[in-house]
DNA sequence: CGTATTTGACCGGCGC
DNA sequence: GCGCCGGTCAAATACG
């Protein structure tokens, strides 16, 4: 083409016969441009040379041009003469293209060997798929690392949670209550069976949690939840040892004759996660499937509390809660409780890790403040500083509580106190690859959750997607919200007991999530409250 | 027709 | 002991 000519398209196809084609840009080499709002051009042209052709007259083959094999397929052939006019059209009644030439002597026709223009597009073209190729390489690997770190950081909590669990029980041999050495020795007990174990993560740092009830021994509150005899018609219907552990009956009461562990799992089960997040929708989305099972008026909220149980897997003991807050509507507020005993989609452990990380957070926690008040440079120098600064419990909640907020902007050191008998954990600042490295780990490391929720989202994770709802956007947003949330929670260096909890879950046999959750981020983890009941701690 | 939801009944804990 | 409350069950109903 000679230098000066300036060939646009200009689609006024009416039936979209070329709108539909893929919009990867203008093969240059035919100095086709595309001309965007008179109609977008996406297909490619290329100019034939023409023997026959006069100087005046240019022939334009329109097709189109795969990306990746740079092969060329003709579509349309369409020649245009040059006018005196400068410019000239010509209609293709099939498909109502315009082709337009114009011999304005635009910049575009600086280049007027069309020849070395395709090669150098051809060239660049190669250059991105390699880039491309590269890219994915890159990403392979960076997952690898992913894997590797998780490890990594999985044998290191495994390692400072048994050096922890060594150091109370030093101090127990010197303080001794009877009920302490009990604890102890489950501990260790479990911590040896975890040796011999298959994973290199300590199920039982869950169950070591709640030690604080453990340390109260006497107390009526804490105990034999779900086990003793009272409960009756709904063993039936719980097939793992952990089904019954949600409902009001199973609050505490301590009965120093059970075994420890089993309070100390029941206790466990009876934590709480409360995720407070703005959505207009019935429920957020966290990548389970739920069934409702029950809906009430709660006391002090005009607002219906629905009552949920995954459906994801028979016997799945989980269960949440969803109730909008009375104050704004706008606030959804949900409660989960119990272990999922089954993989969680990818879609899912996002929430699962997070809430799994905060109640794993709130036992150990609670561990922690009772070994803390006994103890206080044990508590400081082991896992968690932040809750022995602010570690004043609260007496009112029935269950242990962790409340992730996540309907502010972030605000890493904000203490927000949200109900007046909660206190905050705050959450260091997350780091500055907080979003780009953290998140996606975190579904590494935690494979399963304690919780998760359903169906509307399911699809944050490109992969593997269970949910066949496909989930609203903010559903999506919401899920990298969660990731955010457990980036955000692991972030803490001492939140080691965190990382148990959520280490715990990749025990419970889920995969390890691909960690493929791109981050997006309105994650906002700016408050975590923690409630702790009398019973948990104590008084 | 199978599954999910709704909704009133029921249960246990707790406070008075 | 009674009533309130939170939570669950299960029959009835709705839905696809």
């Amino acid at each position: 083409m000679d230098k000066g000519w300036c060939l646009t398209l200009e689609n006024s196809d009416p039936v979209g016969f070329f709108s539909s084609k893929p919009d990867f840009g203008f093969d240059l080499s035919s100095r086709l441009y595309g001309k965007e709002g008179s109609g977008t051009m996406f297909l490619n042209g290329r100019e034939e040379p023409s023997a026959s052709s006069p100087a005046d007259e240019k022939r334009v083959v329109l097709g189109e041009v795969d990306f990746f094999s740079d092969k060329y397929r003709p579509i349309k052939d369409m020649s245009v003469k040059k006018e005196d006019s400068h410019t000239a059209r010509e209609s293709d009644v099939n498909t109502g293209l315009q082709l337009v030439i114009a011999n304005t002597g635009s910049d575009q026709s600086t280049v007027d060997d069309g020849i070395s223009l395709d090669v150098e597009d051809k060239r660049a073209k190669n250059e991105l798929a390699k880039l491309k190729v590269e890219l994915e390489r890159m990403n392979a690997e960076n997952q690898r690392l992913r894997g590797m770190l998780s490890q990594v950081s999985s044998n290191y909590t495994a390692l400072q949670m048994h050096l922890v669990g060594l150091m109370q029980q030093q101090q127990n041999s010197t303080a001794h209550d009877s009920t302490q050495e009990l604890e102890n020795l489950d501990r260790k007990s479990l911590e040896e069976k975890q040796e011999n174990g298959k994973a290199t993560v300590p199920r039982q740092f869950l169950d070591l949690g709640p030690a604080s009830e453990i340390d109260e021994p006497t107390n009526s509150s804490s105990e034999e939840r779900t086990t003793s005899g009272s409960h009756h018609k709904k063993i039936g219907r719980a097939e793992s040892p952990e089904s019954d552990s949600w409902g009001p009956n199973k609050i505490p009461k301590l009965n120093p004759s059970k075994p420890v562990d089993q309070s100390t799992e029941a206790t466990m089960k009876k934590a709480r996660v409360s995720v407070r997040a703005r959505s207009e929708a019935p429920m957020i989305s966290d990548g389970c499937q739920w069934r409702k099972y029950g809906q009430k008026m709660a006391k002090g909220n005009p607002c219906p509390r629905a009552y949920y149980r995954c459906t994801m897997a028979v016997g799945c003991p989980v269960r949440k809660q969803v109730q909008r807050c009375a104050e704004d509507r706008t606030i959804l507020t949900t409660t989960y409780e119990g272990t999922h005993n089954h993989p969680l989609p990818p879609a899912a452990t996002a929430m699962a890790s997070t809430t799994s990380a905060a109640a794993s957070m709130l036992l150990s926690g609670s561990m922690s403040s009772a070994d803390g008040l006994m103890n206080p440079n044990f508590l400081a120098r082991t896992t968690l500083p932040y809750s022995s600064n602010i570690a004043t419990i609260s007496a009112s909640a029935p269950f242990p509580t962790v409340t992730l907020d996540l309907t502010h902007s972030p605000n890493p050191l904000q203490f927000q106190r949200v109900p007046p008998t909660q206190y905050q954990f705050p959450f260091p600042v997350p780091p500055q690859n907080f979003v780009s490295v953290t998140t996606p780990q975190m579904p590494q490391v935690f494979g399963q959750a304690l919780v998760n929720q359903s169906k509307f989202s399911g699809h944050q994770s490109s992969q593997n997607n269970i949910e066949p709802i496909p989930p609203p956007q903010h559903h999506q947003s919401f899920a990298n919200t969660l990731s955010a949330a457990t980036a955000a929670i692991t972030a803490d260096p001492n939140f080691t007991a965190a990382l148990a909890a959520a280490i715990t879950s990749i025990m419970g046999g889920s995969r390890p999530d691909s960690g493929n959750t791109t981050n997006n981020n309105n994650n906002n983890v700016n408050t975590s409250t923690i409630n702790k009941s009398s019973s948990f701690l104590g008084n």
